[in-house]
DNA sequence: GTCGAATGTGAGGTCGCCCTCACGTTCCCG
DNA sequence: CGGGAACGTGAGGGCGACCTCACATTCGAC
């Protein structure tokens, strides 16, 4: 991908859309290998033939269904931003009888799970470049913190509403970091980043959640304000 | 750059090394339009061309100091990770007197001016794509990590040592993600963002500091543990 | 001022990558 | 089974990026 690439189809030009079952299978693998691709080499450094060969198939199918390297790229974006939406709406949404605690853990749970299935999401979400492709990785946080505020407003009781947006964005930029770090390191010391960011997690929401006194759970202590 | 420059120069292959004053000063300026230029369109998209011309000088010069694109890459990782290390060493080195909240705001401050000063600096920390660039972000942020441990070995007296680094891991991923998040939205939006991400850490680390019991600025209540 | 070394220059060689296109193959409908 | 549409293929055109090299300019020691 050159520079002067910057101005190329605005996301998905004028292409054949799949209408057979095999061609939809075919874009389906070059969407696979398109992310292994770029998890493993960078997405500038990518190359169209990489990804056809990788697809097992030729490049010319490729530009059959996708007018440029870009439109894959974003395909890519779309794909995963559906299934983190996905992930959102049926693994986080909240569970009733759960502790605001359990809800955390087990949304940081699922999210690492995610993670580690599928290597080239981790890739793509964070380790591109320019400015351009930043805006994706963005928007997708965006998305998850606009969820996040709602989960707040159910569940975070004392966080004045004002503050909310600050700190879902807070919260989603800090459980990706730790996510992503802990996928740099090997996978025992990984989750004890996990564990250590749970906590963090815990004692940082811990004034902004509503305390329902008494619990039977509780460890006594009583909260910070 | 290439998917095939790979195995390219290692770093700083052989070329001159400037020795009169005026080439001393150009590869200066070489190193500060590439530092701009990789912040402007990420590090595989800038070209050569785009860092002589911003450097006011010939790719003829560059390639008399440079062996190839990598290695002016590695050579401003290195110029900044010296820098860090400065600022580790004079601006974060704890003060006499200074509670270890002030140590941490003080500290967070620090590190928001500097990224906010050197527009190049935050954008080379993080937004590059393939793992041989990872690499060196990762390295910078463990030779921060390092030198966290240092500091909470000295003031998180409540902290075994056993976990030590892994917090320093989580401290500094943390406050690396809160100031890019906060560079990227508005400077008024961007400062609720450090503000809250200070309370995080405050709440976070509240359990691991040294609590000489009866301090007059504390709240009563006990550590979590 | 002289001269050799250090430094500066930019047109162009070379190469890899994106994408096209003309042709071959498979599918599907009647 | 015949024909047209959808799909698949890969050699190659074109282009832009990296880097070289032969030559020009500046520096500094004597």
């Amino acid at each position: 991908m050159k520079a002067s690439d910057r101005e190329a189809a605005p996301a998905g030009a004028a292409r054949k859309v799949p209408t057979q079952d095999r061609s939809k299978q075919r874009v389906e693998r070059i969407l696979d290998a398109a992310a292994d691709v770029f998890a493993e080499v960078g997405i500038e450094a990518a190359t169209t033939e990489a990804i056809a060969a990788k697809a097992e198939t030729s490049i010319g199918s490729l530009y059959q269904f996708f007018p440029n390297k870009k439109a894959i790229f974003y395909a890519i974006v779309a794909r995963y931003a559906e299934r983190v939406r996905e992930l959102f709406d049926y693994e986080v949404a909240p569970i009733a009888g759960r502790t605001w605690q359990e809800q955390i853990d087990a949304s940081i749970d699922v999210l690492y799970a995610f993670h580690h299935v599928d290597a080239g999401f981790r890739a793509i979400l964070r380790n591109w470049s320019s400015g351009e492709f930043l805006e994706a990785d963005d928007a997708i946080n965006r998305e998850f913190a606009r969820r996040t505020e709602a989960l707040l407003e159910a569940h975070a009781k004392a966080l004045p509403a004002a503050k909310r947006r600050v700190v879902a964005e807070v919260l989603v930029e800090t459980v990706s970091a730790m996510l992503i770090l802990s996928a740099r390191r090997d996978p025992e010391h990984g989750k004890l980043i996990v564990a250590e960011a749970k906590a963090m997690l815990h004692r940082y929401l811990e004034p902004y959640s509503a305390r329902p006194r008494g619990r039977p759970k509780g460890t006594g202590k009583k909260p910070a304000k």
